[in-house]
DNA sequence: GCACATTCTGCAATGTAATTGCATTTAAGT
DNA sequence: ACTTAAATGCAATTACATTGCAGAATGTGC
């Protein structure tokens, strides 16, 4: 991608021009997948670690980048319903209340749709979190 | 649930029968709502930190708890393609490969599929994450 | 091109979260 | 009971993330 269209998506997202943004969004083009802040802490050693953590920030406050829960960090643990120690299949739903904060499991009736994948893509498991307002808070 | 029924549970999976166990399986069922690590560490000041995430860990390894993404942590970041400043939708779905720890965003031509949810749930956004092996793994 | 207000950057310090090692205690099988 | 294997608690460590502030850079108006 050439450098005045970049810097024209920082402008269109009303963010400034500097060169760690620049830097940071023309990765992210050109890698065309997903990073973690360590894939950009690696990558930009002539950053400082907070000037790439506010970069992030910065970007998925104006729209430029979105966040997608990962792994590790501050997860929630539900209970599993038919899994054994051998089969550890997840494959429900789960519902969080923007207003109450409570994460549920939609188990039944509603199962989760089929999904498909392009050729080539093999799904093992996968995980569904709605936002949104809960029953008990739509209630009240 | 009864004691003798929990003390099952924890047998059917594996696990030995102590006290901190007992009492984190009977605050899930009796919640019946997804715990952080925090809500269990509030609960139950008797047990060290450690332990609890101990019995967390052990709890998901053998089946009895799953573990959902949360927002904070070690997430990572995707590109959005039609987000503004104002209008920051994020509903497309993320593939990540299980060999080679990938994870692309799959936009076209495939879309979340509609998800019906129960009575008086209104949902604002999903979060999809598919777990499995990418194309590019699967052709070599 | 210059001056000004704004905001970005880097560094240091602080805060928060999660893991590891080890000695002790406890559980389960014989 | 005795023995083995595993779980617990404590302290220390490691990793991850945020805050405050001084100096530097950006963009707007002139």
């Amino acid at each position: 991608m050439k450098y005045s269209e970049l810097k024209q998506s920082l402008k269109n997202h009303k963010l400034r021009i500097t060169d760690c943004r620049m830097d940071v969004l023309e990765y992210f083009q050109k890698q065309n997948k997903a990073l973690s802040f360590k894939d950009l802490e690696d990558k930009f050693q002539e950053y400082d670690r907070v000037t790439l953590y506010r970069t992030l920030h910065s970007f998925t406050d104006n729209g430029l980048l979105h966040k997608i829960p990962g792994d590790g960090g501050s997860a929630i643990y539900g209970l599993c319903h038919d899994c054994g120690v051998e089969n550890h299949h997840h494959n429900h739903m789960h519902f969080k209340c923007n207003n109450c904060g409570t994460t549920e499991c939609i188990d039944s009736p509603i199962n989760i749709p089929k999904v498909s994948l392009p050729d080539n893509y093999e799904m093992s498991d996968i995980d569904v979190i709605i936002n949104g307002i809960c029953k008990s808070c739509h209630d009240n």
